[in-house]
DNA sequence: CCATTTTACTTGCTTTTTGCAAGCGATAGA
DNA sequence: TCTATCGCTTGCAAAAAGCAAGTAAAATGG
């Protein structure tokens, strides 16, 4: 039998942290809404190029709860039958803030960060125009 | 042989975002760490004894790495020898940001929520300002 | 129009982690 | 001293992760 996509347990408390944890707490989901938001991937294939080189059963198993979560929809792409374009809803934009701040803690937290300096100083600049310039894709200092 | 902290295997990318992920991707470490920064638990009694009912092998384990990465200390008790406070450091007070957006996206997400309406018109009246009460444990609104 | 490649997976298997119940050593309190 | 409490450890079953290989459907190249 193919892969099932598991119905969800009872939640283990009604805390708005656990709620979010049960749907993004492990070591891979939050990688692949990274590489939604922040960079833009949308199908299989660039998931699975991140640099964590996840897994194509967890990534497939991932995409599958992200989209029961209502985090992510499906879209048909006209121009390739065999592609899947993956896209962010509203709530899963939401997230954004999220990685942003897990992004400037890791980035000032690990002494050995690949992240941009330009990362840093846009957030203390201003967080709220980096939100923004994330949320349009203007992108003026990426993860 | 007594359950080993393992030593950490190489980071699966310099990302600042897998950073974090590498030291609290689970479902249970940052419940461990809300309990903490928000909450004010100190002992593993009380880290045993919230509403997600964490095993104890389990929250023994994550004590220990949460230790090992620096973000928790040991500080012993005069008045009672059994007992062990967990404390907080810097790096830990630091991920108090990420708590919130965690909390924030949780309580307008969750259609059944159990957090305060507070939380969340402290959070959007002044996000900073909520962030300062909680760090000092003023507590307007708690998640 | 046929062979090759690409895309998005699935399958099978081993290893690791989680979850649960029980137990244990040291200290504290009655 | 006897019992309770605290912070764990142990053993074992179940679930999840990780790895390598394979596959169906659609696209591309000659």
């Amino acid at each position: 039998m193919y892969e099932m996509v598991k119905t969800p347990n009872p939640p283990r408390s009604r805390c708005p942290i656990n709620f979010g944890l049960e749907i993004f707490g492990d070591k891979w989901t939050l990688l692949i809404l990274r590489d939604m938001l922040m960079v833009g991937k949308k199908t299989f294939k660039e998931f699975q190029a991140s640099d964590e080189r996840i897994a194509s059963n967890i990534l497939s198993e991932r995409l599958a709860r992200l989209e029961q979560s209502g985090l992510i929809q499906q879209q048909a792409v006209k121009a390739d039958a065999r592609q899947i374009h993956y896209a962010p809803t509203d709530a899963c934009r939401a997230l954004l803030p999220v990685l942003v701040e897990m992004a400037y803690w890791g980035t000032t937290h690990d002494p050995k960060t690949g992240a941009p300096k330009s990362f840093v100083r846009s957030y203390e600049r201003d967080r709220d125009r980096l939100l923004l310039a994330l949320a349009q894709g203007t992108d003026p200092a990426k993860s």
